[in-house]
Parts: structure tokens; sequence; C-alpha cells
DNA sequence: CATGAATGAGGTTTCATTCAT
DNA sequence: AATGAATGAAACCTCATTCAT
């Protein structure tokens, strides 16, 4: 018996707690996704206890609407910075687009976070609507406003923008999902930078009018 | 142990188990994920008892397990038909497949499935392979032997044959996603007849090497 | 290891079960009251596991409510027998009524089940008025009706029917629940024979119409 | 362990504690019983935290034990006051007490607290017990003091006289129980003061020795 | 074979109580 | 003396699984 180990059982966090728990909660929700998620694996996870969650959040379905907004919070400063980053032609954007993404989405949560929202789409559809509207819309609205763009000045050919920019970014959102579904380090989808670069080299001439000047890629 | 005993991993065991039990099973593994299934749900769908259900499988993840392989081999039937039905230019196929893909998607519940083979690869890893090497990789393969055909005939440009497949078929992936993840008759995705038939002519001009024209790469 | 021990580990009484475990959340309620109660206790009295309750009662407030709509039921018979049971002068019949709820009342567990009412009346008001309804009523029904008839042939004192019931059973009433409340053969209550005869006596000489005829005691 | 600390068994002690807290906990106490009670709702109610009620009480129970005696000591004085109000002939005493037990019961929380007592008294027969000794004894010996100095002067019947006590007061005790139980202005329950007039006048009729009179009122 | 009553482990949630601040 | 974050022991309830019928 030490009498210097006079170490608190407990110490008040509550600054912390919200954070560390929702940390807690998004890793242990998209290992199992919600129903199988223990609320004692989240709170060991966080370093509290099983009943400490409740201060914080009233239910597990609480707790997870919380995990899924916060993630998806984290998100929209990305994209708000994207959309505003680049102003130009989207010869020279494309390019540079997909390879951000391939490089960007490799280490980020973003696919493991997507993949528990098509999960839990059916139980939460509302999530899946936020997830939509507040990420995936706006990152189609940038795209789709320069291509539109882009077509105005004659540079792209006609046709529905939301369609060409589905073109642009379709086989890298399937990629990344390969990568996420299928164990890592596995041969069977593609490499991620190569399928940028193939890619945007293909979706551009498919895309930009044919000039007489071929320095278009 | 018999050493004839060498069962192949993914088998068409046990054909003659109730039907009903299976398609009740993927109704409801398809509405609610693996761990909030419940066995007393599949039951009454199928018209039986919990207990009954034991008869057949030992485990609800075997259940499971039977369920998704079921699946997947219906699907495989469809593949092994394209594959051998077409053989001719790319040019001519691509347009039909993304076609027959946008109306035959629609109505099927290969979207449905995909998405719980989604939901489910971290708990059963084995079940994405499968669904990967048996169902996406063929189907891929046939698109990428015929890309490479097409490469060695020079109509289509060089480049790693697989990520050329991911450019044509990309987006309607993407595209199959939003609807199934996006309940209802949302107009946040685009049209599935719309992007076939505008993303085959980009991605076509984009893959094929252009005849005449200098701007081939 | 005796060969001969093949007791089974639970054996099938889908019939007996719903009373035995009436039987024992009666007893459970009535000692600790509805929250206190625990499920655990219940089954363990009923012989079963806390899970068994629930195929045959959906929640603790379900198993509650049939506990003591089926307690009440019991006592309905009883009541219905007193009605046709007693044609007569009012003056034969308080006493004989007064003994018999001295006797019958301190063995039965109706009042045990009036207090649990009693106290869950907040909680339950519904079962309060069921009891009130099917139970109390009815049998101030009885006495209100033979008080008016007797009031009618000039017997009794004119007033309030009602009223004249609650002076004939208020002190039996109020002893029982003495009884109850108290420990039991605790010297603090009257002794409910006692009681009966003397305040049968007190209660007609107050409710009789005076003839010049004293025999009427 | 001081000789002298023979502390009565329910003394009057800490009444420099917070009314609130008390006043708070009846409430609480009453409205739900001791295991359903809050003590979170106390506290809320009592304008503090539900920490700070451990700087009073150490546990729920000494909260609830001190709740109920502070209760009853408040009685108390009534009583004794009512004890040494009245001295005169039961014949004049028994309408005033009626009619004050009718008017003064309806708006105090005697009935409430009755019940609340009555609710718990398996879980806590000292209180039980104490209720007893201090509320309904005193109250009750007053009465029987009172009807055997009548019947010493020969103005009432022989027999019991705490059996007559409760002819006397039994009907108004059951009434308070049933508006009590019987909750808002229902009309099942008879009207306090109808009860109490037209009881007095039974009660009376049926205690006191008929003078050659025998319309006594 | 089929049934469905019964099990029992485990999950979510509540709440009296403790204790660092 | 007061606070309220944190605890932890249940409590209610669910459901995959077993087994007598």
């Amino acid at each position: 018996m030490d009498v210097t180990d006079n170490k608190p059982k407990w110490s008040r966090r509550k600054e912390a707690r919200p954070t560390e728990i929702i940390e807690a909660a998004l890793h242990v929700f998209i290992e199992h996704g919600f129903s199988a998620a223990k609320l004692d694996d989240v709170a060991k996870r966080a370093g509290i206890v099983k009943g400490t969650l409740y201060r914080y959040y009233d239910t597990k379905e609480d707790l997870f609407r919380a995990v899924v907004q916060v993630a998806l919070e984290g998100h929209l400063q990305g994209i708000e910075q994207a959309t505003t980053a680049f102003r130009g032609a989207l010869g020279e954007l494309v390019p540079v687009l997909l390879r951000r993404v391939a490089e960007g989405m490799g280490e980020s949560r973003v696919p493991a976070l997507a993949r528990l929202v098509i999960s839990e789409s059916r139980s939460f559809p509302d999530l899946a609507r936020i997830w939509h509207d507040n990420v995936v819309a706006k990152m189609l609205m940038l795209l789709t406003g320069l291509i539109a763009e882009a077509q105005a000045r004659g540079e792209v050919r006609p046709g529905d923008p939301t369609v060409h920019a589905f073109s642009i970014i379709g086989p890298m959102v399937m990629a990344l999902l390969f990568h996420e579904v299928l164990d890592t380090d596995s041969n069977h989808a593609p490499d991620l930078g190569t399928l940028a670069r193939q890619h945007a080299e293909t979706v551009l001439r498919g895309l930009m009018v044919a000039s007489g000047d071929p320095s278009v890629l």
C-alpha cells in the first residue's frame, strides 16, 4: 500500500469527453455497424464506463447520429476549401482533382464512413440524406458548375453536366469502394494513382470538344 | 477423412433446401443487415417457425452465408451468358452493355445484394471475396478481355485494360449505388438511361483511337 | 453419473404457466409493489427463467395489469354469489355481512390486493378504476339496493343510501386496512370479530327507524 | 459511546436541514412511491443537485424516513391541539369532529401521506408503526377517552370504546381513502360533507343510550 | 421432420452513490 | 458546502439456440 499511490479513480473531463466518445464510437461503428456495435466496446475504447456514455447521449441511436454527423462535418471543410481553391479550365482541374482523391482518400476514413452510411441507409435514411446533401451534392455541384461553365465556353461537349460529373468521378468512387470492401493490399482493385491518371486522360478526351489543338492533354 | 473430399469453397450444395427460406432470409437480411435481422422474421416470412430453421442451417451465420452464396450464384448465370453472348467491336458493345445495366439492374435485387455484401464486408470478408471473385472479377474479365483485343487491333488506346474497364462501368456503378442508398425516386441521382447513353458516348470518344485524327496521344 | 438421471432440463407447461406466473407475480408485487418487484424473483418463484416470462407477457407492466385483473376477477364471483344469496331484512343482513367480512377477509389476500391497488393508484389509475367499478361498486350497489328497499318499507331512516352503506362497512374497511398495514398479531387494531358484532349493533340502532318495538336488535 | 446518548427513536433532529429538500422529497415520494422516486427529481424540485442531497442524507432510505417523520410531526400538533381543545359531551363532539375531518382533510396532504405509508408498509414497517403510534393511536385515544367518560356517565352504550371509535370514524377514513385513490372529482365516492353530517346522526343514534326520548337527535 | 416452449447469455438503459473539483 | 461528472451494480428486455413433445 504505497501512500503515494493516490491516483484518482477517475478525473472529470467534461470538455474532452464528447470528442473522445465520438472518436471511439466512430471506430466501433465502422468496425461492426450500428446494431452489432456494443456500447461496452465504445466505452472501453473511450476510457470510460458504459454508464458514462449516457451523460452525453441518451441512446445508442443518438450516439450513432452524433457520430455520423460530426464525422460528416469534418469533411464539409475539405469540400469548402476545394470549392474555392480551384477556378480554371476543366482540362487542368480534372487530373488534379482525381489525383487528390486518389492520394487523399486512401488514408482518410472517408470511405469507411461512406460504407457505414451505405450500410445503415435502410435503418437511417435521414443520415443517408444528410450525407448526400451536405457532402456528395456539394462536391457534385462544384464539379457540375465548372462543367457548365466549360460548356458555355465551348470547351466541353453538350449534355447533362451532372452526367458528365459522374463520368469523371464514377470510376474513382468505384475503385475507392473496392479498396474499402476488399481486404487491403489486395491486387484485385486497380491502383488508385494509375486509375486517376489514366482515367483523367480518357474522360477528358471524351468530354472536350476536339479542337484542332492537340495540346488538350 | 476421405481424400476425395475436396469440397470446393463455394459449391452448389444443399440445393434441395426450401427456396422459401433463402428467399425470406435474403429479404430480411437486405432489409436489416446481418445482426439486426431476426430469425423470427425470417421464419415468419418463410411460413415456418424459428425452430425449423435449425433443421436446415446450424447457425444464423450459416444461413447468412448460404443466402448470399445462393443469391450470387444466380448472377453468375447472367454473367456467363453475357460473356459468350457478345463478340464484337468494343464500340458496339459498350453502349449495349451500359444500356442493359441501366435497364436490368433497376429492377433486380443486385444493388441491394451488393449493398448487403458491402455492409457486412468487415464481418464477413470471405463473402466479399467470393462476391468479388465470382461476380465482379468475372464481369471485369469479360470486359478487360474485349478491351485487350481491341487494343491489339489498334482500336483502343493503350493503357491498363482494367483501368479502362473502370472508366467504362464506374459511373454506372456509382449511379446504381446512389439509387440504392437514396431511397425512392429522388431526383438526386441521375437517370440511369441518360447516364448510360451519354457516358457511353463520352467514354468511347475517350478510349477509341481516333482514326484520321492526329490527336491520338 | 447415474444413467437413470435423465431428468429433462425443462418441460413444456403451456397450459399451467400463465397461472403459475400470475400466482408468483401476485406474491412478489404484493410484497414489493410494482417498481421494486424484480422479474427475476417472479420467474424464480414461478420455477422458470426470466426470459420465459416474455413469452407470456410483453412487459413488466403488462404482467402487472394481468396480475391485478386476474386477481380481481377471482373476487367478482364471491361478490356475485353474495348478491343473490341474501334477500331479506337489513336488520338480519348486516350482522351476517359484517361477520362474514371479519371471518373471510382475515385469511384471504383481498386486503393485500387492495393495498397493492391503493399503492399503485397513482401510476395505474385505470387499475384503481377497474378495482372500484368491478369490485367495490358492485359490493356497494348490493348494499345500497337493500338499504333503499328498507327505506321504502319504512324500516330505515331517510338519507343517502350510499352514505348509509359507508356507515355500515366503513369501520370494517378501516380495521382491515389496519390489520393489513400494521404487523400481524399486533394488539393495535381491534379484533375483527368484536368489531363486526358491536358495530353491527351500533349501526343498526342508528339506521333503523325506532319502532315501539325494542326487539330490533 | 456516551451512556447519555439515549436518542429517542423519533426525535426532532436536524431541524436545521433545508425544508426545501423535505418538501420536494415528500412531493416526489407521494407521487411515485419510494422505489420509483428518482433522487434527481427530488433534487431538481428542491432547486439543488443530486449530489448535494448526500450532504444531508446518506441514502435514499434515510431521506425517505426523514420525509415521512417530519411530515408526521406536522400532524402531531394538530392532534395535540384537538386533544385539549375539546372537553364536552360526545353528542356535541362527534358532529364537529367529523365535519372538521371532512373540511380539513380534503385540502391537506394527510390522505396522500397515509397512502404513502400504506404503500410502503411492507418495506418500512417501522414507519407504519410510527405513523400508527404517533398519529393514529393518539387520535384514537382522544376519542376513546371521551367515549369511556361518556359511558361512565351513562350516556353511551357499553362496549369496547375503541370499537365505538371505529364506528365513529371508520366511514370517514374509508371515504377519504376513496377520494385519494380514485383521482379527481369522480362521483364514485360520496361527498365528505354529506357523509359527515348523516353519519354523525346515525352513529350517535346508535351509540347514545336512549333516554325516554327515542328521537335522540 | 416440425413445432414452439424454454433457455441463458448478453445487450441497452437506469439510477443510487461516490468523489474530484 | 456545493457541484456534477463518473461509477457500477442491477434492472428490463431481446433473441439465437436448444430440446421435449
